[in-house]
RNA sequence: GGGCUGUUAGCUCAAUGGUUAGAGCAGCGGACUUUUAAUCCGUUGGUUCUGGGUUCGAGUCCCAGACGGCCCA
């Protein structure tokens, strides 16, 4: 059904271009009435499909021109036309299905007057379906020969130019759709995307993990540093955030005696740009009982060496300008010994307050004097060691002071079982044995609360439902979280983030 | 937020402050029954991102703005 002002939203878009695009249009329109003419609905949806382009291509690979001739495959294709070659009684199309392109060669004399016809009205860009036999032409290109030939689509629009296609990154990811048309590189980036989280979801299924969700929209937001995005709910008249992390949700799960959980999610952080960023972005977020955060450094590097085998055959992959091995065993380097080996921090000076301003000093790092002890080790820590992680590597027993969720170690009480993952300078992923004391949580939280009064944005709100949970007791546990995006940016060698989201946030078009 | 940088035909790109802003592809008209960025002949197409300014003269120089990119925070 056409909702009511639709005629009028199309005449509007089809018209807001230049007097160039409105010429092109109007010239289309008119072939889409002289298919009309010929009998034809430039828009009909009648045709069915019996094989793929791809399918066809390898299954035929070794055949012959003599043996296809006499075998005489009949196939049914259909597929946008990306190149139209006119030869006068013979027209060649390059059409693409969702596999691949293939070659189809329209005969005058192998087609009805009717479809032979049709192409007069025929531009790059329209879908097209065709019926034929397999056949190779004489230069050996596998090819169809069609039988019969419709356009099931007329497109309006031009594509881009057939040689250099598509490159200005800007009308790249406005328009998305062309962009997919037109860059093979670009369709190998999402396949590759789609196969990338299918893999993590069967990984965790296979070791008896439950998927689950839980909220976007709730009235607290926590699980992370970073600040929020602020929304409002009109029935119940109520402020709701955007979430930051599921965090404290799925270990609310844990409590619940659901020992194995994952989420697979978006999460939204009111923060920039850039090509590591964007303000919504997904996130895997993994809880086992009973495990601690070396269990989870065993079992990250089961997955991404595994993942990496199952992408490209091999553990050792390229990205920009580094060679990356994800064989197992990664490096480990604790925060501190990064401080004594990068930073040239003395060891006995690691924890000292003078000896840290000075470095940060010397990293021009501002506004250091009001910071806690742990954040200014990590700030010193990020100047001096991150862009140096390019293999993957575990930066292990964070401070304090920057876990509030995390557990104390054992050995020493200002700092935590937590690591993070580095590759290719980037922070990848992030976990650590939970915090399953109630009074230790609520004093962090506390904490917590008094450095957002001194002014810290990102510190973490108070949740008393979640220390009330931990009052009825969560097993040890330990979790993790893995930067999907920027995950796929490694598994497919690309650059920025916005190459491994259809649609990055863009200001609006001017 | 700061620095640098970019925006010219549907697409990819040219154009020393100086004639009427050009080319290839796409489009339009024509030739062509095995092409492969097909080829050949002819041809249409411009808010030079927007708005100011300097100048006899601005795509080009200056200022402001819009939207990108890279680097930094």
């Amino acid at each position: 059904m056409i909702p009511a002002g639709h005629a009028d939203t199309v005449r509007r878009s089809l018209a807001g271009g230049t007097a160039v695009e409105e010429t092109i249009i109007s010239q289309r329109k008119a072939k889409a009435d002289a298919l009309r003419a010929l009998g034809d609905d430039p828009y009909a949806n009648d045709f069915r499909v019996t094989h793929l382009a791809a399918d066809l291509l390898a299954e035929h690979a070794d055949k012959d021109a003599e043996t296809l001739e006499a075998a005489a495959i009949a196939i049914a294709l259909a597929g946008r036309v990306m190149a139209v070659r006119r030869m006068g009684k013979v027209v060649f199309l390059v059409v693409l299905d969702r596999s691949t392109e293939i070659q189809v060669n329209l005969f005058q004399n192998e087609l009805p007057e009717l479809d032979f016809q049709r192409l007069e009205h025929l531009d790059v860009g329209d879908i097209i379906g065709t019926g034929g036999v397999m056949m190779r032409t004489r230069k050996g290109e596998l090819s169809v020969k069609a039988r019969s030939f419709r356009i099931l689509t007329k497109t309006l629009r031009p594509l881009p130019e057939k040689w250099h296609g598509l490159t200005d990154v800007a009308v790249r990811y406005r328009q998305r759709y062309v962009d997919l048309i037109v860059n093979e590189e670009t369709r190998r980036t999402f396949q590759a995307r789609s196969r990338i989280v299918s893999y993590i979801r069967r990984f965790f299924e296979d070791r008896d993990y439950l998927e689950v969700e839980t909220p976007m929209l709730a009235s607290l937001y926590g699980g992370a540093a970073a600040r929020p995005f602020v929304t409002h709910n009109n029935a119940l008249d109520m402020k709701l955030y955007l979430r930051i992390a599921p965090e404290l949700n799925l270990k609310r799960l844990v409590v619940g005696g659901l020992h194995r959980v994952f989420e697979l999610n978006k999460n939204f952080r009111n923060e920039g740009v850039s090509t590591r960023h964007n303000p919504e972005f997904t996130a895997l977020e993994f809880y086992e009982a009973f495990a601690n955060y070396e269990d989870l450094m065993n079992l990250t590097e089961t997955l991404l060496s595994g993942l990496c085998v199952h992408m490209h055959g091999t553990a050792v992959i390229p990205y920009g300008e580094h060679t990356l091995s994800f064989e197992a065993p990664f490096r480990r380097l604790s925060v501190y010994q990064g401080l004594i080996e990068h930073a040239g921090i003395p060891e006995a000076d690691v924890e000292d307050r003078d000896a840290l301003l000075a470095a940060a000093a010397r990293y021009e790092i501002p506004k250091t004097a009001q910071m806690p002890l742990g954040y200014l080790q990590m700030a010193v820590f990020e100047a001096a060691a991150e862009h140096l992680l390019i293999q993957p590597t575990f930066v292990t027993d964070f401070p304090l002071d920057v876990s509030p969720l995390s557990r104390k170690k054992d050995t020493n009480p200002r700092l935590v079982d937590r690591f993070e993952l580095y590759v290719a300078g980037r922070e990848i992923a992030n976990a650590f044995s939970e915090l399953n004391d109630p009074v230790d949580q609520y004093e962090r939280f506390d904490s917590q609360v008094q450095n957002r009064e001194k002014g810290d944005d990102e510190a973490h709100p108070m949740d008393e439902d979640f220390v009330r949970a931990l009052e009825f007791g969560m097993p040890p546990t330990a979790g993790e979280g893995i930067g999907i995006d920027r995950l796929v940016m490694l598994m497919t060698n690309s650059p920025s983030i916005r190459d491994v989201l259809f649609f990055p946030l863009m200001r609006p078009e001017g």
